[in-house]
RNA sequence: UGGGGUGUAGCCAAGCGGUAAGGCAAGGGACUUUGACUCCCUCAUUCGUAGGUUCGAUUCCUGCCACCCCAGCCA
């Protein structure tokens, strides 16, 4: 393909540059997730971001767990974790690591620092460590502690270690500089003392390393070369060179110069909560039946709902990597999953909200069956034979006694076409006393039957349809966005900060389930299969099936051009 | 407000001194036994803004504006 445009992005010029330089020779990277949730969508563009970018240059990435913070750490996590990854098609080629791993490395670095006169133990309580960091216009000031004898320092830190001070007594702190512009230098802390059980290290430690701190020593250790981040961390960077460096890693020993952290934008789409502390919220205030609800953007939620990895790499790359805060529109996310199933997934016809046609010149006792092919464009799908009867069941909404103009479906007088069928003509409506619509006689034309020289007669309408005699009745989950459009919070109002509650903002019509019938290949399909339902979208089975009832998601609905005037 | 970032179409995003890629969305048309798919076509005289340098600026310089991040013993 001589006009195939190898796509790139800012992350991926630097590190040609470098290894251009002989800087660096090789690339080594890590994903990071810390196990207190469930990885969404967001998580996949770092996730694909350092696996790919491994990927490309031949290198290998870490699969690292920061398990830094106990209190909000599970191994519930740390399973679901793994699943999603290797379900997206990656593997941690490079290795499996906890940066729990290196607690004991860690402390020693901790005491070096000390004995440096690099970091010390303050006693200052949390509101006076606030109160003495200052603001962002004005500096701080350096606490009583920070120039007591590294002796002094070395000997409390060891006993914070043994156990000998509640949480919150004591604290090492990084000696850096209270009146620097940047906030996270001003003698950021370092270690804190927490007497939680860690789900992998138990009661060993009764003080943890803070983010910081451990961070950039664990990609260190792993001989990270590109440690890859969102931009939230920009203005860590000079804390996490200050620790790479004071702990001796730029030294460029064997070529290796220590990790280098670059930046990138995270992901938000339009009408999706991307934050584990909402998600979190919703499934336990019961917004959503659990973190895998199909309506969450969490992977696992999408996986059941039918996306596939295909549909979401080919997202993530087709947004791109830049350092420009976007949302991304939700309907690039439907083009890749319309896209990659459009040639994946067989076609079948289920009904959704059924209204009865009785054929009135159809025999009683007649039972036609038809052979109908599994996809239009891919042969390899085979065909399936689906039977044809006297009453049938199509969509209400095919149907209109007054419709507008250009309406190609059913209407009084008017005919369509069942696909792979016959030509049917609407005679009559059928009413019930409240005027509701109860059913619909309709004629067929016996000489159009699909396949047949007779069908050669063009209707302009083609509608799915399932034989009544012959059907399976299915529960079909119908999704929108958790959230409603972003509300416009342009009017200063003393609503404003009730509408910006995300709660308010979420979407009470989010699920729609609808009652219908399917064929019977639907409804003998194990769970996770996709189809395509004709004319109404992609659907996945669910897990909630039983025996009597399919369950299926809507992956994602047709595009639809149908404007009615 | 101090510091750090970012501003290219409705939404993403290339572009790296030589005259605005691509994708999504939208609109029009062809095809069609899915109003799907596919295929054509349209969609920025202009790059946040005002100046400057230059034969030439989205690209370099200066000022201004807007938005995002940082004042956790979270990550």
């Amino acid at each position: 393909m001589e006009n195939e445009v190898t796509k790139t992005n800012f992350i991926w010029d630097i590190i040609d540059e470098e290894l251009e330089s002989g800087w660096c020779k090789e690339i080594h990277t890590r994903f990071p997730p810390e196990p207190n949730g469930y990885l969404h969508i967001g998580h996949c563009k770092a996730l694909i971001t350092d696996f790919g970018t491994a990927e490309k240059y031949g290198g290998l990435c870490n699969l690292r767990f920061d398990d830094t913070n106990p209190s909000k750490e599970d191994t519930e996590y740390v399973d679901g974790i793994q699943e999603d990854i290797r379900w997206l098609g990656f593997e941690w080629k490079g290795g499996l690591y906890y940066a729990s791993e290196y607690y004991e490395k860690i402390y020693e670095i901790a005491e070096d620092f000390i004995k440096r006169g690099l970091a010390y133990v303050d006693e200052l309580t949390q509101d006076e460590m606030r109160e003495y960091r200052g603001t962002l216009t004005t500096p701080g000031k350096n606490s009583p502690w920070r120039d007591r004898p590294a002796e002094e320092s070395l000997d409390l830190f060891r006993r914070m270690r043994a156990g000998e001070f509640p949480e919150g007594k004591m604290i090492l702190r990084a000696r850096i500089d209270m009146a620097s512009p940047n906030m996270n230098m001003r003698d950021p802390a370092m270690y804190r003392i927490l007497y939680k059980n860690h789900h992998r290290t138990g009661n060993t430690w009764c003080i943890y390393p803070m983010y910081d701190f451990a961070h950039p020593i664990s990609d260190a250790l792993e001989g990270i070369t590109h440690s890859l981040c969102s931009l939230e961390f920009e203005a860590h960077r000079p804390l996490y060179d200050w620790v790479v460096e004071n702990a001796g890693f730029r030294k460029g020993e064997n070529g290796y110069h220590g990790p280098r952290q670059i930046e990138f934008a995270r992901l938000n789409i339009t009408r999706t909560i991307m934050s584990k502390r909402y998600l979190r919220r919703l499934v336990e205030e019961g917004y959503v039946s659990g973190w895998d609800d199909p309506r969450m953007p969490t992977l696992c939620a999408m996986r059941r709902r039918g996306f596939t990895p295909t549909a979401i790499r080919s997202f993530i790359e087709a947004v791109g990597l830049a350092k420009a805060d976007s949302t991304v529109d939700y309907a690039m996310l439907e083009h890749c999953v319309r896209e990659d199933l459009g040639n994946k997934a067989a076609r079948a016809m289920a009904v959704l909200n059924p209204l009865k046609v009785i054929l009135t010149n159809w025999p009683e006792d007649k039972v036609d069956e038809l052979e109908m092919e599994n996809h239009p464009d891919v042969p390899e799908f085979g065909s399936r034979k689906v039977t044809f009867g006297r009453e049938i069941w199509i969509e209400q909404e095919d149907f209109m006694e007054e419709p507008p103009k250009k309406f190609f479906r059913l209407k009084p007088d008017g005919e369509v076409r069942l696909k792979g069928a016959y030509i049917i003509k609407c005679d009559k409506v059928v009413k019930n006393a409240d005027g509701t619509i109860d059913h619909l006689e309709c004629s067929v034309d016996l000489e159009s039957r699909s396949g047949t020289p007779g069908a050669d007669r063009k209707v302009k309408g083609t509608l799915h349809w399932v034989n009544a005699a012959d059907c399976r009745p299915i529960e079909a989950r119908l999704y929108e966005p958790l959230l409603n459009d972003e509300i416009d919070t342009e009017e200063e109002g003393e609503e404003t900060a009730d509408k910006k509650d995300f709660i308010s903002r979420l979407n009470p019509d989010s699920l729609h389930i609808a009652r219908g019938y399917a064929e019977k290949a639907i409804a003998e399909a194990g769970v996770g299969t996709t189809f395509q339902f004709l004319r109404t979208g992609y659907f996945c089975k669910d897990k909630d099936s039983t025996d009597e009832l399919s369950v299926y998601n809507r992956v994602v609905s047709l595009k639809d051009s149908y404007k009615p005037v």
